[in-house]
DNA sequence: GCATCCCATGTACCT
DNA sequence: ACAGGTACATGGGATGCG
């Protein structure tokens, strides 16, 4: 954004990369006090330098407010002047209220002016490199995203110092080598001959990297570094021609097949690709309100949030979120489970929930949910029909998972204080009718002689002795017409168990269970095999002990054989961890969850942060530490872990023997079979 | 002085 | 600055016992 001008960088199908100029002109909105004050605003703003014009209009003001209001419109000549203008406006003290001057100006250009989504297929009429018309074209099956090239750099340091640079273009690595400035002269090298669309460093934002952000703000280096001599906005992940990548990826990977999803949230949020990777899921879905309300022509207060005052009783039968039945503990064969489709964004849809009208009938939410919703399902679809592990497939999966997360995030948001429109009421009542529906489900169910299983928020474990895939599908589409919400079978289980709490073995646990599908795969959720927290070789013995122990025809014989088999295995790894393991099966994995100097005790965690930062590693909270445990009961908690980076090989056998151990429990717990009796004797040697 | 229980803390997970 | 609901390892302190 220059002053008075946009640039619009196009992409040609030839792969050319063109800078196009047009006219911006922002506008405010200010709503004066009085009739009054109204003229002498307008009187006002007629004298001023900064002034382009002044209009009186009538407008909406807010989702909440249905009476017209007479506004102000001023336009200014440009971007530098249109702060002036508010601030003559606040100063003259004529205005209650002014509207429209917190938007970023490119969000100004795009929606009163360009209206099309960043990184949409259009066609531009150009005289010379002004843009006289534009005009999105469509390109709704289109899986690939545009053709920007990405490089991503990642600095590595030694210390504080800048070691290299890993670099990565087009599915390749390659090693910048060198220290300080040299490096960095070989990245200007590399950019200008490659010439990427889109750059990301991780962490840039957040002003990791330092010397490299240093480096970023030299005048010769920005001349070296853009397609063209226009203005960097690096806070705004624009650099004359290229786009700098934030560091928010809900929902996507920042890479190439990455791309697809980014794609898909930067045009629901009808911003740029720097922006949708900047900005967190409210403020992309505040975008797409803003858009919505500047196409109806109503004006966006700073905050319109309302919550009423309660009492305590009503609060705590009216706030509350989704239904879980408690499973029924133990081993189950046959169970399908049969899940809502995108269960919050449907109801939202079909009982038009919206802030202005949490009760239903309201436009607003459903009517930019829908569109969308749309797509999803389309891309689901399609998604179908292409070839697994295809990079087509790829880039859809991709998509599909970028757009779930904004579908939800509608949900999420709608009574959150964060949320400018945000009404609790609408949050509560999307709640409440996703409750109904899954009481109606049971009651369905149960009516057709099917048993719960297990049930939690949107998904339904459902068993009938000798019930076919056909039949559960059938079920499924009698819950669909009940409920009027979409519905499906999603998995189809051969064995599914689920665990007691270890806290309390008389209580069955909520949300975990594994078991093995008619497609032969292991699923499980919760359990230790899903957490990232938990060491490689744990995670793939707990698997495998699954598998081993399911791989039964029916389920006397899973009771019967399964601890001779599952002892076998758990005697095997045990092996294992005597003999000697590399790290990679060891460490664990943990996000620091505040800064290493704010934890009071000697957490695991702690000690190796405290470890990695005498080894002059900065860290922070939102950063992973790796370690493996030493010597679990050293009495001093910097000895009883060692981080990863400082592994010498040696680890404590018997805290990992007791890791296996706890995982095979959990699975032997869940399908009703003991193993104390094997297990409370240390050697197992005669499973062998 | 030691074992055991209780509880806050911290992290990760499910939908 | 997206929600509510849940499990559980960990480690320090309190408690109980001899």
């Amino acid at each position: 954004m220059l002053d008075d001008e946009a640039v619009v960088w196009v992409k040609t199908p030839s792969g050319e990369a063109l800078r196009l100029v047009d006219e911006y002109r922002p506008y405010i909105f200010a709503e004066p006090r009085s009739a009054e004050a109204l003229r002498e605003l307008v009187q006002l703003l007629e004298q001023s330098p900064f002034v382009r014009g002044v209009k009186v209009v009538e407008g909406l003001v807010g989702l909440r407010n249905t009476t017209r209001k007479r506004l102000v419109r001023i336009e200014s000549f440009g971007a530098r002047s249109i702060g002036r203008v508010s601030t003559l406006v606040r100063r003259s003290g004529l205005a209650a209220e002014i509207y429209g001057e917190e938007l970023p100006h490119v969000q100004r250009y795009l929606f009163n002016r360009l209206q099309i989504e960043p990184s949409s297929r259009a066609a531009f009429n150009v005289v010379g490199n002004r843009i006289v018309s534009a005009e999105r074209l469509e390109d709704l099956d289109e899986i690939r995203p545009p053709p920007f090239s990405l490089l991503k750099i990642q600095p590595q340091y030694s210390g504080p110092r800048l070691a290299g640079l890993v670099v990565r273009f087009s599915g390749r690595s390659q090693w910048v080598e060198g220290s300080g400035d040299r490096v960095l002269e070989g990245l200007l090298e590399l950019v200008s001959s490659l010439d990427p669309d889109l750059i990301y460093i991780p962490g840039l934002q957040w002003g990791r990297g330092a010397p490299l952000n240093e480096w970023l703000e030299r005048p010769a280096v920005r001349r070296a570094f853009g397609r063209c001599p226009d203005v960097w906005r690096l806070s705004q992940g624009s650099a004359a021609g290229r786009v700098f990548l934030g560091d928010i990826f809900y929902g996507f990977e920042p890479d190439e097949y990455g791309l697809a999803g980014l794609v898909e949230r930067a045009r629901f949020s009808f911003t740029t690709l720097g922006l949708a990777t900047r900005w967190t899921s409210n403020r992309c879905i505040d975008s797409r309100n803003l858009y919505e309300l500047a196409r109806m022509n109503i004006r966006a207060p700073r905050l319109e949030y309302m919550e009423e005052v309660r009492c305590l009783v009503e609060l705590l039968e009216r706030d509350r979120g989704g239904v879980t039945f408690t499973p029924r503990p133990g081993l189950h064969e046959n169970v399908a489970v049969l899940d809502f489709d995108s269960q919050y964004p449907s109801i939202i849809l079909k009982h038009g929930i919206s802030y202005e009208n949490p009760s239903g009938g309201g436009r607003l939410i459903p009517s930019i949910l829908q569109p969308w919703l749309e797509r999803r399902l389309r891309l689901k679809r399609l998604r179908k029909t292409l070839r697994p592990n295809s990079s087509e497939e790829l880039y859809c999966t991709e998509r599909i998972e970028a757009l779930k997360l904004i579908l939800c995030t509608q949900y999420g948001i709608s009574g959150c204080c964060w949320n400018r429109f945000g009404n609790t009421l609408a949050f509560e009542e999307i709640n409440r009718v996703s409750r109904e529906a899954m009481l109606t489900s049971k009651r369905v169910a149960e009516e057709r002689g099917f048993e719960i299983v297990y049930g939690d928020v949107d998904s339904l474990f459902v068993r009938r002795e000798g019930a076919s895939r056909r039949d559960y599908e059938e079920l499924a589409e009698r819950i669909s017409a009940a409920t009027g919400l979409p519905m499906s079978l999603d998995r189809h289980f051969k064995f599914i168990a689920f665990p007691r709490l270890r806290t309390d073995p008389d209580t069955p646990a909520l949300k975990r269970y594994f078991g093995l599908t008619y497609d032969g795969l292991v699923e499980a959720r919760g359990i230790e095999l899903r957490r990232s927290d938990t060491p490689a070789i744990v995670r793939e013995f707990q698997e495998r002990l699954i598998r081993t122990i399911m791989s039964f025809d029916s389920i006397g014989e899973v009771m019967s054989c399964s601890v001779e088999e599952g002892v076998k295995l758990l005697a095997e790894y045990e092996r294992l961890v005597d003999s000697g393991l590399g790290f990679e099966e060891l460490e664990i994995r943990k996000v620091l969850g505040r800064n290493p100097e704010e934890y009071s005790r000697g957490l695991a965690q702690s000690s190796a942060a405290a470890q990695l930062q005498a080894l002059g590693i900065r860290l922070e909270k939102g950063r992973e530490v790796r370690f493996v445990y030493t010597s679990q009961s050293h009495p001093n908690p910097l000895l009883r872990v060692r981080a990863t980076q400082l592994f010498s090989g040696r680890y404590d056998k018997e805290y990992y023997r007791a890791y296996l151990r706890r995982a095979a429990e959990t699975v032997f717990g869940a399908i009703g079979v003991s193993i104390n009796h094997v297990v409370k004797n240390a050697r197992l040697e005669r499973w062998l």
